[in-house]
DNA sequence: AATTTGACTTTGATGACTCGAAATTGATGA
DNA sequence: TCATCAATTTCGAGTCATCAAAGTCAAATT
């Protein structure tokens, strides 16, 4: 069992290196907010453990197992983030904090059961994509529309605002989740967007409340 | 912000003295598999926190601050037990594990989103009282049907057996959580039970099947 | 009153994690 | 080549929770 300090390093090391990129010691301790004596520390400890490879001076990458291990706790932050907006009704804005403690207190057993109940979902509801149990990311790219080509046709993934107003707005034009929707022109000089609905008609909606539309 | 293990010496101390009744330093050593020395530096500690009364050689007795934080945890706790059995389906021999690591997780904004969640229910998996915010508990007696007097009329809250058969069967004669069920009699020497449905009609079942029946 | 007994307390140590500050290293630029 | 500098490493120290073992106390027994 990691503790969830351990975690955290292997989290961060993810974040900032991926699989395979060498992380510098002064990133992961900015990154934790740290010293950089700690990270010496801990990676030596975390390289003896064979979670990470420890080059002395010159950072640290994951190995296979700690990559492993980092996804596991990715996938548990971002389903509890998901859980908590779509069956709890807590607002994003104050989700994050309560992930950061769920995804070091969940089982094996409680995290697939919460895969489960929300239908092996592929992203959390910031549009990251979620890991499956293996650790593995399903490759499809899911971007804000804002983000496509114009003239493109989209399938709508999820909505990152979660105001009714906004939802009822689009859900008006025949714009919901699981539906399509189109880029139809984005005016880079006034930041204004034109949607297409599936009926074809055309909407305008400033960029930001653009980029909240996911789609892929 | 108590550390999870105050809040282990906390529940244990409410555990086995309640609100009032002075706690051995012996039992408390026993109740968490640790060595006595332990329990007396965490008592002083938590003295001089002011969450239990230290009496030297003599015991501990939670204060009025120790006894809310007691409450909150168990609180926390019976409602996660609930919410896994009966919004994610575990088993209730699966639960308390689980629990016990999320009583320590739950932020109070989960934990009363969970209570709405649950509509504010009065106990839990096993038929134990869950404490509302304020860490009292709503005095009704729930008890299985078999501690009950004989000839008696009672209202089913809860079975504490999750098997489909069971219930199956129960709900065949109209016996239902929420419905009516009478005691009509316990035969102590055969130790078979004779409850009474709703529509009079009269079946037998054995003790410890009856005792998954819990009424109020 | 003296001894025994059992419970509690003290002491010194450990492991995980952290800090701050001093020492070291390796690349860079004069 | 050599001084400089930024990054890294080392070192001494502190917190929290724990243990084992030795010490202390008070009540019960003889």
């Amino acid at each position: 069992m990691l503790t969830s300090t351990v975690e955290d390093y292997l989290k961060a090391l993810q974040r900032l290196g991926g699989r395979s990129d060498l992380v510098s010691f002064g990133r992961i301790a900015v990154a934790l907010g740290v010293t950089s004596g700690t990270v010496t520390t801990m990676m030596k400890h975390l390289g003896d453990s064979g979670l990470v490879d420890y080059l002395p001076r010159r950072g640290a990458r994951l190995t296979e197992a700690g990559q492993l291990a980092a996804m596991k706790v990715i996938r548990r932050h971002r389903l509890a983030e998901l859980f908590l907006v779509d069956v709890l009704g807590m607002e994003m804005s104050e989700v994050h904090p309560e992930a950061e403690i769920l995804e070091h207190a969940l089982s094996d057993r409680l995290t697939d059961l919460i895969d489960q109940y929300l239908g092996h979902p592929a992203y959390d509801p910031h549009g990251s994509p979620i890991p499956d149990r293996s650790g593995a990311i399903r490759e499809t790219s899911l971007k804000p529309i804002i983000e496509r080509a114009e003239g493109g046709r989209y399938h709508l993934i999820r909505l990152t605002r979660t105001d009714q107003a906004f939802i009822d707005w689009l859900a008006s034009f025949g714009i919901t989740v699981g539906g399509d929707v189109g880029l139809a022109k984005r005016d880079l000089i006034t930041g204004i967007v034109t949607l297409e609905t599936a009926g074809g008609r055309r909407i305008q909606i400033g960029e930001a409340a653009a980029a909240a539309l996911l789609v892929e």
